[in-house]
DNA sequence: CTAACTCCCTGATAGC
DNA sequence: TGCTATCAGGGAGTTA
């Protein structure tokens, strides 16, 4: 899936090209999502609105409508959103469309349905906010080392791991999680409860180094990940241990190493990682 | 409580 | 060629 820098990515692009749009109409088709979509919701509060802004709360994409509604987008593992001439030929797996008032329209492509799609009112958003579990965002001030320091207390789960626990930190994925601890120099399989402070200012300063490269680069393109104005992303040039195993490190050549870790697929550096 | 496992779904690829 | 098994960027729910 996206992890946070594919998700800014398509937040960037798409911004510049439907802020200030009014959505004329939203299509459904196919079959449900990981949530059901909720069609009602679409058709009364954004069809018929402007979209004002879109935000970013983790990998979620945040619409807020004129009306005050908000649109939550999550791509899952192979959701695309792109913007398209109404009358372009449409893909397999496109499950909606929000039809703008200029000929254009943004479409939500999903081969594996894992993504979701959410119409919460104002007073939702406040009353019951529905990301309040979140920890924080890794490009934002809270994200620390003193944090970390504190969250991994006794925690016996492994670093790599407890990176990609949406309560402790949001938006690092199985790719960024694996490159941030190579760059860190720490093995992805050490207890979060034992890396000490000098190890998770490596890992701060590591986390926010490659998501920022990422976005700048567009994002990383392993198979269906596309921006939104249908580009690939060339982040996976960068990438110096995700899905190299056995392959040389690029800073030692010693052979890479995988390891399934919690039922993800792990690389590191036998040399460089401690 | 923590952490690992299971499942949702389609498609690409590897191996026979 | 065609079959089966395995794997894939997420996340919620269940199990131990």
């Amino acid at each position: 899936m996206p992890e946070l820098p594919e998700v800014e990515v398509v937040r960037q692009g798409l911004a510049p090209l439907v802020c200030g749009r009014t959505v004329f109409k939203v299509v459904c088709s196919g079959p449900r999502l990981r949530l059901p979509v909720p069609r009602a919701r679409l058709n009364a509060l954004v069809a018929g609105h402007r979209i004002e802004a879109i935000d970013r709360r983790a990998k979620y994409l945040l619409f807020t409508m004129s009306g005050g509604a908000v649109l939550i987008i999550h791509l899952g593992m192979s959701g695309r959103l792109g913007l398209f001439p109404a009358a372009a030929p449409r893909a397999k797996h496109d499950h909606l469309r929000f039809v703008f008032d200029h000929g254009m329209e943004m479409r939500f492509n999903d081969t594996r349905r894992f993504g979701s799609v959410q119409v919460l009112t104002a007073a939702e958003m406040k009353e019951q906010y529905p990301f309040a579990g979140l920890g924080p965002e890794p490009l934002g001030r809270k994200f620390s080392a003193a944090y970390l320091l504190n969250m991994a207390r006794q925690r016996r789960q492994p670093v790599k791991n407890f990176l990609m626990d949406s309560r402790v930190v949001v938006g690092i994925g199985n790719i960024y999680a694996n490159e941030i601890l190579f760059a860190a120099g720490i093995l992805p399989t050490t207890p979060a409860g034992a890396v000490d402070l000098p190890a998770w200012r490596r890992i701060v300063a590591a986390t926010r180094f490659i998501l920022k490269n990422a976005i700048a680069c567009g994002g990383t393109t392993i198979a269906d990940y596309v921006n939104a104005s249908g580009e690939s992303g060339y982040f996976q040039l960068e990438l110096k241990v995700y899905g190299r195993n056995g392959l040389p490190c690029p800073v030692c050549r010693q052979p890479i190493q995988k390891k399934v870790l919690a039922g993800r697929s792990s690389f590191f550096c036998p040399r460089c990682q401690h």
